[in-house]
DNA sequence: CTGAATCCTTACTAAATCACTCAAGATGAT
DNA sequence: ATCATCTTGAGTGATTTAGTAAGGATTCAG
């Protein structure tokens, strides 16, 4: 039930980025804030540009910052896109869902539904400014 | 976010003992019911042995069946011992717990162990029987 | 206008994990 | 004894993880 550390590393520079909004840090900077490896956080960060998180200015001076506001990063996106479904079960994934032949009686899937839900309602329901506030859904 | 065809399938094994409560099922039999690898299923329920959900008789007419009640099979117990901690990230595991360096200050830790403590709750407060009634907690 | 700082792209890889298979031994019922 | 079964331990191919490495492209400072 673990999550890879891709996605706490690309949280981890969203959280950064937050911290500074407005700011362009550099890949180098945001790495000694991380402790993210340099050449690892250069994929994670180009990922989140492709998914529109973050924006990126080349060149001398250059860097990444937020591309919106903190409080519309949906957490649950972020994790879903960088590492895959929030489901523990393809039997029980919205977003990837995948036939399992034991379905109709299976006694497992209702189990696995519901630890997705859950899951899902808690990283959907939080955004980064939560996590920046320290503030949590409900 | 994904559980391991290792849990799924010692699950699948228990909830086709406890439909079959009081008999003997070879390793063969629970392989047809569950769909799992004849070989790959006799490790799976070794360990389940060592775990004491299970005994075994060897032998002709041998095979497997539940050690105790289904009300007694912690389904969070089951999934831990065979697949590790169920929290996301060492830093939020109560059982295995790592520290994080960034841990003082982390704002992520927050969500981890949300997450962490929200689905222990699910799988502890679950029991064999309650899938087998097709019951959950609450 | 040149060079340094930075992001961008692609390729590669070592290690771990997963999901098994296989072979041979031990045990017990008939 | 024989055969059905569990037991034990080794081995393996595929995939994923967590990176590294090398060079190219772009922008800014001087």
């Amino acid at each position: 039930m673990k999550i890879s550390s891709k996605g706490e590393y690309a949280l981890r520079a969203l959280l950064v980025l937050g911290q500074h909004e407005g700011k362009v840090l550099s890949i180098a900077d945001i790495s000694d804030k991380t402790l993210v490896p340099i050449s690892y956080l250069e994929q994670i960060l180009l990922q989140l540009k492709m998914l529109g998180h973050v924006k990126s200015k080349r060149g001398s001076r250059g860097g990444y910052s937020l591309r919106t506001n903190p409080a519309d990063v949906n957490i649950g996106d972020v994790i879903r896109r960088l590492e895959g479904p929030l489901a523990p079960m393809g039997c029980a994934s919205i977003t990837s869902y995948e036939p399992c032949i034991l379905e109709p009686t299976c006694l497992l899937k209702p189990l696995w539904t519901r630890i997705r839900d859950t899951v899902a309602q808690i990283l959907e329901e939080t955004t980064l400014a939560d996590l920046l506030d320290r503030r949590f859904s409900r």
